[in-house]
RNA sequence: GGCCCGGUAGUUCAGUUGGUUAGAAUGCCAGCCUGUCACGCUGGAGGUCGAGGGUUCGAGCCCCUUCCGGGUCGCCA
């Protein structure tokens, strides 16, 4: 078909070292420009754009109408010499602007309808538009470089895994439906009807029996489901880098993850990242940034004040359980009144039920929402634990230590973000470490896993299962960065017996957890060596090192916020026929 | 499920206190033009103001409902 039209050379790479040369192009017409008996033709493919020109004088009557006929998005061919651009003709802002192709012969490959959205980066359509026509919006140079650079970070991952020993298996998209976690997406059985597969929220079931089946370094680049309301940096479906290991603890997983970290930091951004990287408990992350994924690239710490206010008299933060408070250096002139009351409906947003301020201006004088309330020498005390010296801001929330620390800590957030301290390129890579094994679950009126029900207690914490659940941390730890959870891993429970007070911790009885989960039970039973793992979100890491905001640019056919497709229209009704097939016809009945 | 923001030519937007035939830019179509590079000039076509209902003499604008898109809380082991 394209016979004697195959291209020799990619548009971006006509440079002035092929002048005199004669090529052949292929791709797609950016732009027209018809002076009448010249016409100039950008020509676009995946590499760059070059302008080639279409002269009466040197291609001929029959190839000129071709040219004249272009139009945005036509797909050619064309065959010319290479020609350096005279001095005044120079295209500056052009990767190839110091040539052009001089037009000989030029062949219409494909017509091609007024495009909707015009392709270009500086374009400024309305999102709706760019998924509709997502193949469109994908000619674009940013989103091809966006899925080059996604290519080349899975490329140095799998590299990584490669030279540590791992092996690739893939584990089914058609699986269980699993109770505890996110909600599934089910699909049904025609074979058995009333039953369903469910899509995979994670493999964490078939690598845990990898580990049983000797496999000892297991991974894989698994897509993963999850049937849940979704957000900037939540997709339906999205893709994780799965590992698992046998016989390590949690360093020899994290070395490993940390690994694949600095390989991709090396080879797509040209960073050296330092290992071992910084580790945190739990525990000060919560304290420290009122986060369990703390963006550590600026400080102001939180400070527990719960001590100092005690007998202030000021009745909230009297009767508060805890009181934490941030002192936003030199803030106090920055903040308008307006603003300082829009952090209050930050604070608001993540269950506070107020803000508490006090600004120190340069004379010495104080404004606050609460120091009326306060003794001279308990006002005193507290600026003293606060560090606070003229110019600065300080906001205090007083509540549940959890929701104290979260909303301080989305202030102490959003003012970095407000200052300008979060460094540009700046990559803050760290594990947190030792969560709690479970959490309360008010809803359910019991605790629940906050990792996931096979995830290990901590040796000396285990004895307190039973009578202090609350207490208990794990083997769990997440790799967080710039203040984003980029996954989290734990070393598994490899004992039936601690499984089964999982389980029952959880509030399954015996019965329940071996019908859900009788095989694993049953499958730890044969020899199960003590093993752990990871996952990281390959959709997140993405987004991050191409400096994206949310997860559709840096995903080829994302999904919309209610998880629609506004490309294809999925998802869409089925016929009748297909429904009576499954039976689920005759199940609504 | 809650809260917030948005929806007007293909596209990006403007549209005053509710008042004549809803505008601009760009794109598109046609004509002219031999060095443009966001080419230029002339002319033209292009609208269910997201949808439905209401208030009004009169609605793009006010009210109600609803659909669509975005952000977020809940949710996401």
């Amino acid at each position: 078909m394209l016979e004697n039209w195959q291209r020799t050379h990619l548009c971006g790479d006509v440079k002035e070292q092929l002048s005199g040369e004669t090529v052949t192009l292929n791709g797609w017409v950016q732009r027209a420009r018809n002076l009448g008996g010249v016409l100039f033709i950008w020509l676009r493919d995946r590499s760059g754009i070059v302008q080639a020109v279409f002269n009466t004088e040197t291609c001929g009557a029959e190839t000129f109408a071709i040219g004249e006929s272009l139009r945005g998005e036509y797909v050619v061919a064309i065959q010319g010499i290479v020609s350096p651009r005279a001095e005044k003709d120079i295209n500056q802002t052009m990767e190839t602007g110091k040539v052009e192709v001089i037009v000989k012969a030029a062949r219409l490959l494909n017509a091609a309808a007024t495009p909707p959205i015009y392709i270009d980066d500086n374009a400024e359509e309305n999102e709706t538009v760019r998924l509709k026509y997502r193949y469109l919006d994908l000619r674009r140079p940013s989103m091809q470089r966006t899925l080059r650079m996604r290519h080349q970070i899975t490329g140095a991952i799998r590299r990584h895994m490669d030279a540590c020993g791992f092996t690739e298996v893939e584990t089914p998209i058609l699986t269980k439906s699993t109770p505890e976690g996110a909600r599934d997406f089910l699909v049904p059985s025609r074979l058995h009807p009333g039953a369903f597969y469910a899509l995979p929220q994670s493999p964490q079931i078939y690598k845990q029996l990898l580990m049983l089946a000797g496999l000892d370094r297991y991974y894989q680049l698994a897509r993963c489901f999850r049937d849940e309301d979704n957000r900037a940096d939540r997709q339906p479906e999205f893709t994780q880098l799965d590992l698992e290991m046998s016989f390590v603890s949690p360093k020899d997983v994290q070395a490993v993850v940390e690994g694949a970290f600095r390989r991709v930091f090396e080879e797509v951004m040209g960073i050296d990242v330092r290992l071992p990287l910084p580790r945190m408990t739990w525990r000060q992350a919560m304290d420290d940034y009122g986060s369990d994924k703390p963006d550590t690239r600026f400080g102001m710490k939180l400070t527990d004040v719960t001590e100092t206010v005690k007998g202030c008299g000021f009745s909230v933060f009297e009767s508060a359980p805890s009181v934490r408070g941030i002192n936003a250096k030199g803030a106090a002139k920055a903040l308008s009144r307006k603003e300082i009351d829009g952090l209050g409906e930050l604070a608001r947003t993540y269950h506070a039920k107020g803000l508490a301020w006090l600004t120190l201006d340069a004379e010495g004088q104080v404004k606050s929402s609460f120091a009326k309330f306060f003794p001279q020498e308990k006002l005193a005390a507290l600026l003293r634990v606060m560090a606070i010296e003229p110019g600065d801001a300080l906001f205090f929330v007083a509540d549940t230590p959890a929701i104290a620390c979260t909303a301080i800590g989305q202030v102490r957030l959003f003012l970095g973000k407000k200052f300008g301290l979060l460094g540009e390129n700046q990559y803050n890579l760290l594990w947190v470490t030792e969560f709690p094994l479970l959490e309360w679950d008010e809803a359910e009126g019991r605790f629940a896993a906050m990792h996931h029900p096979f995830t290990s207690p901590m040796d000396e914490d285990a004895p307190y299962m039973e009578t202090d659940p609350g207490r208990v941390r794990a083997k769990a730890y997440d790799l967080v960065l710039n203040g984003i959870e980029m996954g989290s891993g734990s070393i598994r429970i490899h004992d039936s017996d601690l499984q089964e007070r999982m389980f029952r911790l959880l509030g399954f009885t015996t019965e329940e957890a071996w019908k859900r989960f009788g095989f694993l039970l049953e499958a730890f039973r044969y020899g199960t060596p003590p093993h752990g793992g990871f996952a990281f979100g390959i959709d997140r890491l993405v987004m991050i090192l191409a400096g994206r905001d949310n997860l559709r640019d840096v995903i080829a056919f994302p999904k919309v916020q209610n998880a629609s497709c506004l490309m294809m229209g999925t998802p869409s009704g089925v016929s009748g026929d297909q429904l009576e097939t499954l039976r689920i016809k005759a199940l609504a009945e």
